[in-house]
DNA sequence: ACGATATTTCCAGAATTATCGAAATATTGT
DNA sequence: ACAATATTTCGATAATTCTGGAAATATCGT
């Protein structure tokens, strides 16, 4: 994970809907949820939910996986801890580190 | 620091130089970097940074205070940990934290 | 006041992103 | 084969973002 693929899963992550569908996948567990119950869940149109999940697949931040008719959605917990990974050590360890240490 | 929000830092911490001016000013500690010292590490043109520069001053990300003639800035690192935070505790706390608990 | 340094604002063009209806594709059950 | 459901792709428009040269602004030292 180098600083450009960490902005651009960030960059992904850095609108509302996407982040909306990223929380409700993570929060829907490693079964994850399907492309139309996310459109409930959010509900907006179909070839817009389409477009933001397509962002996110192309990133890696979700994956996809066919049951039939219906297209599975699932987080990338590993990559999504990546992320965070970097952005707490290359730019959060300044002060609030220290602050941490000291307690 | 409800979802959008979020959403807003991440757009602006979603962009190559923009990352690369946070993890500078991070590293730099509280007293950060003048506009000018980032300007050298980076090799942009001054009109360009100071564009990303107003991003993330508009998002708080950053804080500025005039010196002189020199503008100082310092990473806002209350708000980078605030982000941080909302996007482990709202978007990954899936498998990911089910494994760190059992080890 | 002036010249030098630091930084922003103005301006414009190119590129990218967001939105969503309509049409197309894929899959299932009958 | 057909109707129904699930999802994507197409196509077009509007909006936003990115970039950087040139000009403007701010501050300092003399």
């Amino acid at each position: 994970m180098d600083l450009d693929h960490a902005a651009r899963c960030l960059e992904k992550l850095g609108h509302p809907t996407r982040l909306r569908i990223i929380r409700l996948l993570v929060r829907a567990g490693p079964d994850g949820l399907s492309v139309g119950a996310v459109k409930e869940h959010l509900g907006i149109p179909a070839s817009t939910l389409s477009h933001h999940i397509g962002h996110l697949v192309s990133a890696g931040l979700i994956g996809q996986e066919r049951r039939g008719r219906i297209l599975r959605c699932t987080a990338n917990y590993p990559l999504l801890d990546s992320v965070v990974t970097l952005l707490t050590e290359e730019c959060c360890t300044g002060l609030t580190a220290v602050r941490k240490r000291a307690g």
